[in-house]
RNA sequence: CGGGGCGUGGCGCAGCCUGGUAGCGCGACGGUUUUGGGUACCGUAGGUCGUAGGUUCGAAUCCUAUCGCCCCGACCA
């Protein structure tokens, strides 16, 4: 939606890219009134009745033209932190060859998660589930010195895990959306600066998507290494059981200015962020969490968004990934991986924020940056109003959803409410014979009644400053 | 993969036990209503009852097989 452009610039979306506006008569929004059977969690609910996604099979699912512009707007974010980090953007492809993965040792390993699938030819291919194999081919092929590096490299790229239940809708699905990202370093102390580098970018990257995600000391798992967090959203339908000191939901990014080189500054926040005690329950530990003042001790469930890992040289040992140092030794080279689950963000973040009317969200991920409610379609002044602020809204770069089919006020209020844009600004000849709109907040409920003219500047406001 | 359940118009459901070729609500469409938080009324269209066999004069309904989907558990991001 915004051409793919990718541009650790920030302040405000002038700058990133025109407002594409959409009049709900001509836009694609299939609301339901009713929940459909097959969705048990809110996020799921309000995903299928605001008309976000459509089932395809289990566990898959098209993403139907709302939900697809929440999807792009966080995956722009993401590329966004990872580019102002350092990190560079590329793609690999969905199906890989067996081989590589045989190289690893991970085709037996994997199991029946995996999707395999044979060419015309009988080759063995697979439908990828995670990019390691794939990414350090591309590296053995075409980097040999220590001058080459660090470097780290990621996609945003859909996966395949065929999980036996899939179920949550988007939050477990069996295809997802995800940013893997992998570091290369001549040492480790370089790959473990990577590893905190990358801590700093998900602290950043979540709060812009309006989530508290607190990193966990987590549990490898299948991928293997020796260290790895869990950022986890706090919510009570999460996945994943959480044990944490309260004082740590207190710390904030904010906008505080970092230098990704800086070893010493990441190392610092990581310290910051990792120094409370936040375990998820495969690491749990309750003797250590016993120390924790009673009174802050909090037992949760979290979903997990993000992941971070540093594996040494696990797969450039097994797979020849090396380069040469200054002393003309050939070394393997110490890599991590780290991922973002961009698809499961969208349902987490609905997990995270919304209420019994429907979605509520933030101005970072919003599809539209405010709906229009025109409440009498076909009065001269009321439908002129609403077409001066649609235009004014537009040349600010803002994204309005403009209401003008013609329903009742009741109709337009509770497919707004339901879609859950943050701001509205609500339209009638009876506010327009005192020359006032209404502005209202989605997640607070307040309103106020503003010229028109300040209605635009107060949402430009807002938005400039997220 | 173990246990349970469900497939009937776009969505939510009834009908199945006790066979007689389909019904309700919402939505859609056309009117009337001009309505400031899903208004009311009138009307219209839309379904080979998941699929394939079988039993029967006759199957949404009974039997068999098969496919799909959901829930609990184990597993997993």
């Amino acid at each position: 939606m915004c051409g793919g452009g990718i541009s650790p610039k920030r302040g405000g979306v002038r700058q990133r890219c025109k407002g594409v506006p959409m009049r709900l008569s001509r836009y694609f929004l299939p609301v339901l009134k009713e929940t459909p059977s097959e969705a048990q969690i809110v996020s799921h609910r309000l995903m299928l009745r605001a008309g976000m996604i459509k089932q395809a099979s289990a566990g898959i699912y098209s993403w139907l033209p709302l939900g697809f512009k929440v999807l792009k707007r966080i995956e722009q974010i993401v590329h966004e932190e990872q580019v102002r980090a350092g990190h560079i953007p590329m793609l690999m492809p969905t199906l890989q060859s067996a081989d590589l993965w045989r190289e690893s040792g991970r085709y037996d390993d994997y199991g029946e998660e995996m999707l395999r699938i044979t060419d015309r030819h009988g080759r063995d291919m697979l439908y990828g589930p995670t990019n390691e194999e794939l990414i350090t081919d591309i590296f053995r092929a075409h980097v040999g010195s220590y001058k080459d590096l660090p470097l780290t490299l990621y996609h945003i790229q859909w996966k395949f895990r065929d999980e036996v239940r899939p179920r949550f809708g988007v939050m477990r699905g069996r295809e997802f959306y995800m940013k893997d990202g992998y570091n290369f370093d001549l040492t480790k102390d370089a790959a473990l600066h990577a590893y905190n580098r990358h801590l700093v970018s998900y602290l950043r990257t979540f709060e812009r998507l309006g989530l508290q995600a607190i990193p966990m000391r987590a549990d490898s798992g299948p991928i293997g290494g020796d260290d790895t967090h869990e950022f986890l959203v706090l919510a009570e339908t999460g996945e994943s059981e959480v044990f944490y000191d309260s004082a740590i939901t207190d710390l904030k990014f904010g906008n505080r200015a970092i230098d990704y080189d800086d070893v010493d500054q990441c190392r610092a926040v990581l310290e910051e962020f990792t120094a409370r005690y936040a375990r998820t329950d495969e690491t749990h530990d309750e003797s250590v969490f016993a120390e924790v003042p009673e009174d802050r001790r909090r037992r949760a469930r979290g979903i997990e968004v993000g992941q971070i890992f540093y594996f040494g040289t696990k797969y450039s040992d097994a797979m020849g990934a090396t380069v040469v140092n200054e002393k003309q030794e050939r070394v393997p080279v110490h890599m991590g991986s780290h991922g973002i689950g961009v698809s499961r963000l969208v349902g987490a973040i609905i997990e995270a924020s919304h209420d019994d009317r429907g979605i509520i969200w933030p101005e970072g991920v919003t599809p539209f940056h405010c709906g229009i409610v025109n409440l009498k379609q076909g009065d001269a002044e009321a439908d002129a109003a609403c077409d001066q602020l649609y235009a004014a809204l537009t040349a600010r770069g803002l994204e309005p959803l403009y209401d003008d089919r013609n329903e009742r006020a009741g109709g337009k209020f509770a497919t707004m409410d339901l879609v859950g844009l943050p701001w509205r600004i609500t339209v009638g000849p009876r506010g327009l014979k005192s020359g006032v709109v209404e502005l209202t907040s989605r997640r607070s409920g307040e309103s106020v009644e503003l010229t028109p003219e300040a209605a635009v500047a107060r949402i430009a406001e807002i938005y400039a400053a997220i």
